[in-house]
DNA sequence: AAAAAGATGCAACTTGGTTGCAAAGTTCTT
DNA sequence: AAGAACTTTGCAACCAAGTTGCATCTTTTT
């Protein structure tokens, strides 16, 4: 099976390949990590901000990409990879409160639990936030010196 | 050992329990679960919505309350009760795409992964999101009409 | 080619969060 | 007890992210 290309990924998940749609999900796809609606905005500067938000409220309508909760304050959106049975389950993410980027733990998958009777469960999100390894490195560095 | 009053409850955690203090925490006490600053605003029209948010720091920063992340965009508080070791763990969150409300599963802990050479967690959060009971039951009753 | 439907950019608006500042309240000194 | 020093509070202003209305431009359909 040959790799999609980007149109291709679009239409067969329902999506006409617009210009701007195809830059977004370029975009995302070469940056790799969990992005937000600014983030797109700063490596796009020729899209409008509301045309990003509305590329990406239809990629979300259309599984393109999935919306992911770090403590940032502002939501993330990282492109679906169908790869694993991504809708409950997926991996764990990490934030990294010093450098503020949100990595991917691809290999690190969410354990499941247990929920009380009577709730119906749609999605799960597993966050860790902490210092990331070139933060702590930096860290380490920092302190020799001092 | 006696349950302590909220004025002691503060004074244990280094914070002068002034008025606003006070009516802030028994808010948030009263109604149990995770509140977002305007949740507490809607709850003490009495008090300025900045002298809120100014609490709010002050408690997380003294560990008073503690923040959770739930997809809804605003941080949500809950009181940080000591009882089982909250530091690293605590217990899952679920919140309900339909009623906005966001509940403590205080039976179920969260399980803890083993994460990458490197990454030094801090904290961990895990939401599930999805119906709660209560909308559920209403989603049945309203199929069963139509 | 004309009409209809869809996508885009711009500006305006909403909301949650945050800050500066002066007034009000507390605590400390004398 | 009186005044100085410090803390807390409310108000208004500000900010950033997200969201929407609308006119324009593009694509698709007839
Ligand atoms: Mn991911
Ligand atoms: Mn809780
Ligand atoms: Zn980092
Ligand atoms: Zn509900």
């Amino acid at each position: 099976m040959k790799a999609l290309s980007v149109t291709e990924k679009l239409q067969q998940k329902d999506v006409k390949p617009t210009a701007n749609r195809i830059l977004v999900y370029e975009t995302m796809a070469k940056l790799g990590c969990p992005l937000s609606i600014s983030d797109i905005e700063d490596n796009l500067l020729s899209i409008d901000k509301s045309s990003i938000f509305r590329v990406i409220t239809l990629f979300v309508q259309h599984d393109v990409v999935h919306a992911i909760e770090d403590g940032s304050g502002s939501l993330k959106y990282e492109i679906c990879h169908e790869d694993l049975l991504h809708a409950l389950g997926g991996h764990v993410h990490f934030y990294c409160e010093k450098c503020h980027h949100t990595f991917c733990l691809e290999g690190v998958d969410i354990p499941l639990v247990q929920i009380p009777e009577g709730f119906e469960s749609k999605s799960v999100n597993y966050m860790i936030k902490g210092i990331c390894p070139s933060c702590c490195k930096k860290n380490e560095i920092g302190n020799n010196l001092a």
